[in-house]
DNA sequence: GTAGGGTTAG
């Protein structure tokens, strides 16, 4: 049933592309990579997979192209579409490696579908595929993703016991460590970092940040920064993630002591990355000083070499909304979505109440049809329930529609971009 | 990026 509906999914796909695009000729995987990226329809990213997974060419990529894949269809929650998509793997002779299987086993986490991954993990058997600590890892990776931080723990008992050919190592630790911080105990993490000191398995550079960002997100400020004193006097190699999760407490504090902190980093020769300056934007976001902020968000392409993220942009046009700024935010907006990274729900009702209230009818329009391009089918029901409380397209707001060449231009722009 | 775990939600 499953695999019949994908191959509809497909054709659906291709005879609208046959009449309004030229041609829907087998890609290249990296082109396709691109695609997938900027795409979020789930019919149009199955699609673009298909016309590249019959080429055998490079099999490397398209595991990562079936990752992007999957996350398209797990938002719109067409799970059976991912089961069989997944599951036709393991006709391929590759499915005896390994590593090819914990891809899959991975995959499944990505679609919070945990027992299919555990199916997979239990069926290496019948498949004939070795186990190892590696799709261990994957099956600790999958109940990560699935939000099942209290299986972790309960796998690492059972499992290493069940299959001797399996030692839990740095990365399982690691993983293990994730799964108490997400569970809200940073205490226990750290007794399961003392325990990997006693064991002689490394405590990495990852596992010490997963702690300190739980104990700053916990209000353990003063342990936070006993533990980071003994990673620097232990001479652990300091990078941009580690400073950043200190970046997010001290984004809490006042933007200048994000900038004191950035300017450490520099010092100590790491470059501020567009997560570092998120946090300094954040940090005036949060104390209303929204023209700092801006500054902060022109500065990031222009003179720091550095990409907007979507973070960015859910946090910029957010704030702006609401100090009441919602044509810098509509401004913001549009170049959110050129870059297809719109914000959350929430942000993009706020803006459109915020255009309506002043008016601006089309603009509001505007917001509203890429948001309906953009979102999952879930979201778009619940869109359309506001755009009627709105009275988005009511006699009266045609009537008071105005000012709005301009908006068509720039969504014109993205969705010619987006195809 | 090539095996895999870590950072942003007002």
């Amino acid at each position: 049933m499953a695999p019949f509906r994908i191959y509809l999914s497909f054709l659906r796909r291709f005879s609208t592309a046959a009449v309004t695009t030229a041609s829907p000729a087998p890609i290249t995987i990296s082109k396709a990579k691109l695609k997938l990226r900027k795409v979020h329809d789930p019919d149009k990213a199955l699609a673009i997979y298909n016309s590249v997974s019959k080429n055998p060419s490079s099999p490397l990529s398209s595991r990562y192209a079936m990752e992007l894949t999957v996350q398209r269809l797990a938002k719109s929650e067409r799970f059976s579409d991912i089961e069989a998509l997944i599951e036709s793997h393991k006709n391929s002779p590759k499915i005896k490696t390994e590593t090819f299987l914990s891809t899959l086993i991975r995959s499944y986490g990505r679609a919070s579908m945990f027992d299919h991954a555990m199916k997979m993990f239990e069926e290496m058997d019948q498949l004939g595929t070795p186990r190892s600590v590696v799709s261990f890892n994957a099956l600790l990776a999958a109940s990560l993703h699935s939000d099942l931080f209290e299986r972790v723990p309960q796998l690492f008992d059972e499992i290493p016991h069940r299959y001797n050919s399996i030692t839990p190592d740095k990365i399982s630790y690691g993983m293990l460590i994730k799964s108490y911080c997400d569970s809200g105990s940073p205490e226990k993490a750290m007794e399961i970092m003392r325990d990997m000191e006693v064991k002689d398995v490394e405590v990495t550079i990852i596992a010490f940040t997963t702690i300190l960002g739980s104990l700053y997100k916990n209000g353990l400020v003063d342990v936070a920064e006993s533990l980071w004193n003994e990673m620097v006097c232990k001479g652990c190699e300091l990078d941009n993630t580690v400073y950043n999760v200190r970046l997010m407490n001290a984004a809490k504090e006042s933007p200048e002591s994000v900038k004191e902190l950035m300017e450490e980093m520099s010092s100590v020769g790491l470059k501020p990355d567009t997560v570092s300056y998120n946090y300094l934007m954040t940090a005036y976001c949060v104390k209303g000083m929204m023209g700092e902020a801006k500054k902060v968000y022109e500065g990031l392409e222009k003179e720091h070499d550095c990409v907007p993220n979507a973070a960015t942009f859910r946090t910029l046009i957010f704030h702006l909304c609401i100090n009441g700024l919602y044509d810098q935010g509509l401004t913001v907006f549009k170049k959110s979505a050129v870059m297809h990274k719109i914000p959350d729900f929430k942000t993009c009702k706020h803006l459109t109440e915020g255009l309506v209230k002043n008016n601006r009818m089309e603009d509001a329009r505007g917001v509203a049809r890429t948001v309906k391009k953009k979102f999952p089918p879930r979201l778009v029901t619940e869109w359309k329930k506001l755009e009627g409380k709105l009275g988005l397209y009511s006699k009266a707001s045609n009537a008071a529609a105005s000012s709005s060449s301009q908006t068509r231009e720039v969504f014109d722009q993205e969705r010619e971009d987006a195809t």
